[in-house]
DNA sequence: GTCTATGCAAACCCTTTGCAGCCAT
DNA sequence: ATGGCTGCAAAGGGTTTGCATAGAC
């Protein structure tokens, strides 16, 4: 959480690392702790999940699809993209017409059958962004 | 999970559309369910998650950010998108580069001060693909 | 009457944290 | 030697589920 000024390269962390870097599949915490204890057999779950959150800090590796909290309802099912505020998590509406283009191009070079997309905005909202507007004084 | 053929019409389901419908706050189903409760007092958080499922598998509201599962991770930090296989949840790579226009357009309709977007696509894996249409023979 | 919906509580999944000792620098 | 790192185990947040009963159609 509180990001540490070197990053100390332990053993467990270059594996975590390694084994990341050579698996093409996308995996969870849990998938890559299954790899890495076949060569760590004593590592614990959460250095794999402290040192997957460093190492993304850090910009070594990419964590996917951000968005911890709890999952959030909209009343409006008129298609409209939304904006989280990064700093209070509120949410905003961007009424947007649906964005095209891409999808045929995303079709192009993806063997998947795509059927689809999903699109959200972030930044701050108004009074966040007032609020860090008076910090930088 | 197990999708009904009729929708039963409960005070606690109508309840909970209704102020979903007149709440512009994005509300989660904790925080729904606090308004709720003020007209329901005995209504459980159960049924409130209960419903927002149902609801949304009607299209009567929409759930916001999809993407239940355990959190994912990627080795290679290089600008690409992904799709997620909407059957057995493999991720895919989508090599395109990154997408803008958008952007700019998102920052003229919303008060929001926009930094950046998440985007994602969706559809169905090769094999899944494969699966699906023996099922449609 | 039938089949869906409810309340309750417990279970669940995934992730984070406190702590005491360990180790890379 | 010092600050970051580790394993363990426990706690945490959010969501789902099994069960018996109630209620909409």
């Amino acid at each position: 959480m509180d990001k540490p000024k070197v990053l100390k390269m332990t053993a467990q962390r270059r594996v975590i690392l390694e084994e990341l870097k050579k698996d093409r599949t996308h995996p969870s915490a849990d998938e890559l702790y299954l790899k890495v204890r076949r060569r760590l057999p004593d590592i614990s779950m959460a250095t794999v999940y402290r040192n997957l959150e460093i190492l993304s800090e850090h910009g070594l590796i990419r964590r996917l699809w951000e968005g911890g909290g709890p999952r959030r309802y909209d009343g409006v099912t008129d298609d409209h993209y939304h904006v989280t505020c990064e700093r209070c998590g509120r949410i905003g509406d961007v009424p947007l017409d649906a964005v095209n283009g891409f999808l045929a191009k995303a079709r192009g070079v993806s063997d998947f059958d795509i059927r689809g997309y999903r699109l959200e905005f972030y930044g701050f909202c108004p009074s966040c962004r007032d609020e860090l507007a008076k910090d930088t004084d």
